[in-house]
RNA sequence: GCGAGAGUGGCGGAACGGUAGACGCAGUCGACUCAAAAUCGACCGCCGCAAGGCAUGGGGGUUCGAAUCCCCCCUCUCGCACCA
């Protein structure tokens, strides 16, 4: 069974199959050894240049469905735009730091530079199986020190330029395991090993000042045309601008103030109530002296975990009895709160609460019996009746009851406030920000080391240029919880580089986000004994066309596009932008499996039936067939692409990945799909076997009407092709050439005719250089073929171009509408002049059926398209 | 809640405002075969014997003509989410 749709031969079969198993290795030698995939860090060709890259893949071990369609799609991008006459770079690596050495170190005793290593190996194989067409020249890890030793560089000139900041942070600590969490080992709150209760703790981290980029960051997204829009919108999100005003609110009967940051001052005289986080010093200070005030923050902290909890929970409050002042109002004071949907994080911890024209401050005043004040009337409201029920008004409007600022508009008001706290000396205007600085320190053995040395009386010393890398240690022990690099013995004890007095070094290492912020730049001039040479990255950079997960759509392009600002910023790099073109591919979904026990089933375990229902293949007990979804082990519904590529071949595997959808959308890998791509491999292998027994000849001089329309099918392929590769619509490539594959079948049972032969060729050697892209191992095999004895590789052949002449059809099929329905079809001339269509048209039987009786108003003539009467009466 | 995207046969999908459903998958029938597989051929949106009618989530509109443009609504997916 598991063979049905196995390439091997039965004694019956005569028709010589395509043997892929032979074919792809040797093809991919032969692109090895011609070196058709190398360019110079430094080309002087003259070539127009084009950078392909795919995200690089995290070394797990085996390569992943995921994985097959982002370097398919990479690679027919390589391999079209180098037939294009582009010189393409087009390099690999490997995002090898992480936490999962790390558990395989502690689960199974091996070091995690091995299990890297070895997993390195084992994926590099798999990719070349595919074959793609990468230059492997280039490649590295960003495990290895001799590229991290770069990153420290870049690193201590990012300090030296200012862009580094050392600050206190919170951290999720296990307190049984004594160590640091990463975010996704928090679970429901618990330490993922442990079990134990997170909490917060504060450490000295080191940040990385993305923040001063913030404006850059996000006015750049703009003119980003070649990046999809909704990742720039998410972007744009993330970095967050508002514009308003940071004011303080003098305490009642005391000389301290409390900060408020808000977008909307124009609404000050409709405050009624201020409110504080629960981590805000002012609620710690209400806490110390009020038992009630201490059980409520005690309350809020530890509800605060779970994301569900924040969605649902219901705005609560407490009222500390201390009362702040209007910074307009003499004489007016107003309630502090302290409240839980106040978000330390944001903005200054305080706001000042407005209910008529914020809903939350609605829901809360409505729950705690505070005033409700509109200030902002809607157009065409009534003044003296308008009134608010438990909807905040936020749209725009007259101001009133407001003083000063009535009868001004919500923008006009916002900077007559402004204004006026100004000059009140209480605030000011100011510009607000999501993003928050890159925290990069990690507690953790397998990053790359950040460079730098705490000395007692010198405090932190950057590791010295000639004493770099700093490499990690590799006799280190997982036995027990926390960072290796701190238990180890000698490993941290160093000389202060600059007083000599013992020092320790830094035990924290990067976030991986910081090693994959700039491999692209480095894939330039891999072996460089400086970060980046300038000749080379200058050249390449930017990246052409990167292409990856969507998963990836904020912090790692975000990152990436900081970093190369802040390399710009130090002189390693004369580019902003990392990545020209952006193309966010789908996820490969499969359909998943249980038996009547509820438990997932592996596809391999189930039979499907003609009838649509599913059985367990050995013991044929019914088998649920359930959504289709993302391929996940838990689910048992993943393919491995191995076994997909040992069975059909690495073209198959690639055309049915490309065939299937849109690329950008998420698809379905069906086992029907992958046959069905299998099957067309081999009828394309048999349309260049039957060409064996006709005679090389000359192009003749004229062809026989079939002649004709095959080579008119050939160039229209071509065209169209072209076309659909240019806009990223692969499926729609896959479908043009399977038409000409069609085109071809035809012929060859059409009559024998002078210049058919020559014609058929013509079209398969086409198809085979179209497919090239998708199928080069197939390409390579069709086109050997057709020249024996040649030593022309198709991957080193120019792009087909479509003789012009061939793409006007010889007549042309003309649609008759009559009052815009369909009444009839026309064959004409192409461009045929109008009058003689028309008469055509009406002349044509059922047209002048429709016609009968009735009086012409209006003949439309759209040329070679259609031909549409309006009639009356 | 805010934002973005998408709704087309049994399925994936195609379609410069101009013959809706290209192409593939699945399916039906036939040829070849002792048989099966493979291959080749024909059919394959819905209603209808037919003529014809109806069809691109629903409703309006613009237009000679709308899957495509505009307005309203519904559904789904994704992202963000007490961001003051």
């Amino acid at each position: 069974m598991n063979d049905t749709a196995a390439p091997a031969q039965t004694a019956s079969d005569s028709a010589p199959r395509y043997d892929f198993a032979a074919a792809e290795p040797k093809w991919q030698l032969a692109w090895a050894e011609r070196g058709c995939f190398r360019v110079a860090d430094v080309p002087t060709d003259g070539k127009p240049k084009y950078y392909v890259l795919e995200m690089f893949p995290y070394p797990s071990g085996k390569i992943h469905m995921g994985h097959v369609r982002n370097y398919t799609l990479g690679d027919v991008v390589a391999r079209y735009k180098r037939a294009r006459g582009f010189a393409v770079m087009h390099p690999m690596g490997w995002d090898a730091f992480g936490l999962p050495a790390e558990n395989a170190a502690r689960e199974r005793g091996v070091h995690p530079a091995k299990w890297t290593y070895e997993n390195i190996a084992n994926m590099r194989a798999e990719l070349q199986r595919m074959g793609l067409s990468l230059e492997w020249e280039r490649e590295f890890a960003t495990c290895d020190a001799s590229y991290y030793r770069h990153q420290q560089k870049l690193f201590l000139d990012f300090l030296k330029a200012g862009l580094v900041e050392r600050k206190e942070s919170w951290v999720n600590w296990d307190p049984v395991d004594g160590t640091v969490l990463a975010n996704e080992q928090v679970i429901d709150g618990k330490g993922w090993r442990s079990g134990a209760p997170v909490e917060k703790k504060q450490l000295s981290q080191w940040f990385l000042s993305i923040t001063k980029y913030a404006q850059e960051l996000l006015d750049a997204l703009e003119t980003m045309d070649r990046w999809p829009e909704r990742v720039r919108l998410m972007q744009a999100n993330w970095i967050g601008k508002s514009e308003g005003a940071r004011l303080a609110f003098q305490l009642d009967g005391s000389d301290e103030t409390v900060e408020v940051y808000t977008t909307r001052p124009d609404t000050l005289y409709g405050m009624s109530f201020l409110a504080v986080a629960p981590e805000h010093p002012l609620a710690a200070k209400a806490a110390a002296t009020d038992p009630k005030a201490a059980a409520f923050v005690a309350e809020c902290r530890s509800q605060g975990t779970s994301e569900a909890v924040i969605e649902t929970a219901e705005k609560r409050g407490y009222d500390t009895g201390l009362r702040v002042k209007h910074p307009f109002v003499e004489g007016a004071t107003y309630p502090v709160w302290i409240a839980n949907f106040v978000l330390m994080e944001y903005g200054t911890g305080a706001i000042f609460g407005c209910p008529g024209h914020d809903q939350r401050d609605m829901d809360f005043a409505r729950k705690y019996g505070l005033d409700v004040v509109p200030v902002v009337l809607p157009p065409g409201a009534d003044p003296a009746s308008f009134t608010l029920g438990n909807e905040a008004y936020v749209g725009p409007g007259t101001i009133f009851n407001s003083e000063f600022l009535n009868g001004l508009d919500v923008d006009g008001g916002k900077r007559a406030a402004i204004d006026r706290l100004e000059k009140l000396g209480v605030g000011q205007g100011i510009t607000n920000w999501r993003l928050r600085d890159w925290g990069v320190s990690r507690q953790r053995y397998w990053g790359c080391p950040i460079p730098v040395i705490h000395c007692e009386s010198c405090g932190v010393v950057p590791v010295p240029d000639d004493q770099l890398p700093v490499t990690l240690p590799e006799d280190v022990t997982f036995d027990r919880p926390g960072n290796p690099l701190d238990h180890h013995p000698t490993w941290k004890h160093v000389a202060c580089p600059s007083c000599g007095k013992p020092a320790r070094r830094e035990t924290d290492t990067f976030d991986t986000f910081v090693d994959s912020s700039w491999y692209f730049a480095r894939y330039c001039s891999p072996t460089a004994d400086i970060p980046l040479v300038r000749d080379a990255v200058d050249h390449w950079m930017p990246v052409d066309q990167y292409i990856g997960g969507i998963e990836h759509a904020i912090l790692h392009l975000l990152y990436s596009r900081f970093f190369t600002r802040a390399m710009k910023d130090t002189g390693h790099i004369a580019v902003k932008e990392p990545f020209a073109g952006l193309f966010t591919q789908g996820m490969v979904n499969h359909e998943s499996y249980r038996s009547a026990d509820g438990s997932w089933l592996y596809p391999d375990e189930v039979e499907k039936r003609p009838d649509g229902t599913a059985v367990h293949r050995d013991t044929g007990a019914p088998v649920t067939v359930g959504r289709v979804e993302a391929m996940s082990k838990s689910k048992r519904n993943t393919i491995d692409p191995g076994a997909i590529i040992a069975r059909y071949g690495a073209d198959t595997a690639r055309w049915f990945i490309l065939s299937d959808n849109p690329p950008d959308r998420d698809m379905e890998w069906t086992e029907s799909g992958v046959a069905g791509a299998f099957r067309f491999t081999q009828r394309i292998f048999r349309l260049a076997e039957a060409l064996d027994a006709a005679p090389q000849e000359a192009k003749p001089d004229s062809f026989g009407p079939a002649g004709r329309a095959l080579r008119r099918a050939t160039h229209r392929c071509i065209a169209a092709v072209t076309e659909a590769l240019e806009s990223f619509a692969f499926n729609v490539a896959v479908a043009r050439v399977y038409e000409l594959a069609n085109a071809i079948t035809e012929a060859e049972r059409a009559k024998p005719e002078a210049g058919l032969a020559w014609a058929r060729r013509e079209a398969v050697e086409t198809l085979a250089r179209l497919i090239a892209p998708a199928m080069p191992h197939l390409a390579e095999e069709v086109y050997a073929r057709l020249h024996p004895g040649g030593s022309t590789l198709v991957a080193d052949l120019p792009w087909l171009e479509a003789d012009p002449d061939l793409l006007v059809a010889e007549s042309v099929t003309i649609a008759v509408q009559v009052m815009g329905k369909l009444r009839g079809t026309i064959d004409v001339p192409p461009d045929a002049p109008a009058d003689t269509v028309i008469a055509s048209a009406e002349a044509d039987p059922n047209v002048a059926k429709a016609l009968e009786g009735k009086r012409i108003v209006k003949r439309i003539h759209v040329p070679n398209r259609i031909v549409n009467f309006v009639v009356a009466g």
